[in-house]
DNA sequence: ATAGCATCCGTACCATGGTACGGAGTCAAG
DNA sequence: CTTGACTCCGTACCATGGTACGGATGCTAT
């Protein structure tokens, strides 16, 4: 699949013709060279496609774009190391973010069950935020 | 603790000034009538530091400040009914993200593993972004 | 050859939750 | 009564990951 327009490439990327825009402006995607510019129109190759492919997928594990930026750099240095570290990294900013939600789960769940069971008086959950917990 | 300067409920609050300004452009805080204006500087009492912890709770149950807004208003008429569907859709919210950020984890985990634990090859982490995966 | 998409490019805008800036006015302590 | 801190107000800016706009040009099918 050579010679594909951006249009052919975002398509096959399932990404929006901006997004792949927006990924060159950010150093992820290459811009095309002189040479693969036919007539002002630039063409991409399944090279192409497979960085972006890359980076959805990175994004699918949770990483930033800026550490997507890094991890594509290591991609060409098969740097392991700092694969594992930056990996570590991101597991410990997920378990970290997963702690906080289940934290706020719980409690506006027990809050919501009481809300439902105690007819009587201020509502529960309201009641909670007013005392400011 | 009536008379308080905004720098005074910002601080109360642990909130910055700038925020307590914020919250007010954004409806959920009093601008202070006039009669609570001495010479030009607004002031606030124990009412506005409420309602100032009460946004600050609601936030740490990850609700947004526009469905805080709503809150607000459930909080002056009690409506319970409405207090219990908005924290029921909070908890699906809550649900589903923690659902996504497990599999991450989980992936991402599974991914570490292998890379530390063959030696040979690329890097399986790099390789499952290759993969698209 | 001409209609009608697609591409190019810079720039502006979106949501979200704030933070920073700057000049003018005000307040409190010494 | 001056000095320094605080307040007022509008506006601009921050991060994050895009989306939208619009005029000029290019490509493609009929």
């Amino acid at each position: 699949m050579a010679g594909m327009t951006i249009g052919k490439l975002a398509a096959a990327g399932a990404v929006g013709v901006e997004t792949v825009r927006y990924y060159q402006r950010r150093g992820l995607l290459n811009e095309p060279s002189r040479a693969q510019i036919l007539g002002g129109v630039r063409r991409y190759d399944d090279a192409d496609l497979q960085r972006l492919r890359f980076i959805r997928a990175a994004q699918g594990a949770g990483f930033t774009l800026e550490q997507i930026g890094e991890l594509l750099l290591l991609d060409a240095t098969d740097d392991r190391a700092r694969a594992r570290e930056l990996a570590a990294e991101r597991i410990a900013a997920l378990d970290a973010k997963i702690a906080e939600l289940s934290a706020a789960r719980t409690a506006l769940s027990r809050l919501a069950h009481d809300c439902a069971s105690s007819a009587a008086g201020p509502c529960p959950i309201l009641r909670a935020f007013e005392a400011g917990r």
